[in-house]
RNA sequence: GGGUAGUUGGUGGAGUGGUCUAACACACCUGACUGUAAAUCAGGCGACUUCGGUCUUCGGGGGUUCGAAUCCCUCACUGCCCA
């Protein structure tokens, strides 16, 4: 019998109910949640990334809702870098807090890299984002990008896709600082400080594509977009320029597209809702992956493999 | 009733005698992922295939031609104009 902490994940496509399913383990095992979300960290966008409802808590120093702790919740500014390497490094220090006071980690979310990052402890070369380097590499093309990486490292332009200009340009800003990419380990080996339970909450295509629909709709009658102008609304919090914006991708992206006018309110909504349904695949296409990710339906079977987990 | 424009693959929409299973886009399917991961990127998308090909597609039918999505006739349907 294993003597490590144990770790309870939760992940899944969006739209799956994750979050409900978090809170009601928590509340059952005294838990408290950490969030991997690469958009729910930001403050101010709430609506759009699907964030549950509750407060910051002041004292705490912690997002409330439900009176269960969701760490990693507005924790940054929108304007502000916020990455798998920040969220590493505060996940497992939310983790160790947790198990200090006695209470069970609940890592939820649809980030897939994020989760991976910490369940497999994937070491990252410690090089930090170069924003003028990186500004002047995207205006080269990916072949041009590629071929200069060749020179530099021929190792990672073998396993790299030599038309990704993200993952060019970040390679060879590795390779600007260390000279190199160092290897790192492959997916699917655990971290070892930690026993990790990992749930992935099955779903139907069909259904969870008209789930997303209904949700869509709701978040809209919410106010998602005058959630999107306020942010954007350079009186406002700083205002978050409207690339900034495309970049956040989903919601943020085609309300801000609409905002400026550059297309007309229902092509927004059906954009919007085709986009959401593809990133929806992409997160499963990358959980698929992991074989250790036990698929369960509903949460009294849950539960029950999670009780059993803890026992 | 007369005139006129049109009818293309799941959708929009190119294509006007051969290089057309038919551009492009969307949808759809599959996948990648070394500090941007809601981002970024790739492949597939008529059928069958011994992977060399074979067969069937451009509203229906008929015709011209060595050869038609493309030309002609006809039928059907749709839009617009005149009655």
């Amino acid at each position: 019998m294993s003597i490590l902490p144990k770790i309870i994940i939760i992940l899944g496509p969006t739209a799956s109910g994750k979050s409900d399913i978090a809170i009601r383990l928590a509340k059952k095992f005294d838990g408290e949640i950490i969030s991997a979300d690469s958009r729910q960290v930001y403050r101010g966008m709430n609506i759009g990334s699907g964030k549950v409802s509750g407060k910051w808590n002041q004292k705490l120093g912690v997002f409330i809702s439900e009176n269960i702790p969701h760490h990693l919740i507005d924790i940054a500014d929108p304007n502000d870098d916020f990455n798998v390497s920040h969220f590493k490094k505060m996940a497992e220090k939310a983790i160790a807090e947790i198990l200090q006071r006695g209470q069970v980690p609940i890592l939820c979310g649809g980030t897939g890299f994020w989760i991976q990052a910490v369940v497999d402890n994937v070491v990252l070369p410690e090089v930090k984002p170069n924003p003028e380097l990186r500004s002047m590499l995207r205006s080269k093309t990916a072949a041009e990008l590629f071929a200069e990486l060749q020179k530099l490292d021929s190792r990672r332009a073998e396993t790299i896709d030599p038309k990704n200009k993200v993952r060019l340009i970040r390679a060879l800003e590795i390779c600007a600082a260390l000279g190199a990419v160092p290897k790192t380990k492959a997916r699917n080996t655990r971290n070892d400080k930690y026993d990790f339970l990992e749930i992935g909450i099955d779903t139907i295509r069909e259904e969870l594509n008209e789930k997303i629909k209904r949700r869509l709709d709701e978040r809209f009658e919410e106010g998602m977009i005058k959630e999107v102008e306020n942010l954007q609304n350079p009186s406002a919090d700083g205002g978050v320029a409207w690339e900034r914006l495309e970049y956040f991708g989903l919601e943020y992206r085609w309300i801000a597209r609409y905002l400026q006018n550059k297309i007309p309110l229902a092509e927004m909504k059906e954009k919007l809702y085709f986009d959401i349904i593809h990133y929806a695949k992409r997160q499963m296409t990358w959980f698929k992956q992991d074989e250790r990710i036990l698929w369960l339906k509903d949460y009294a079977e849950i539960e029950k493999s999670v009780a059993q987990f803890l026992k």
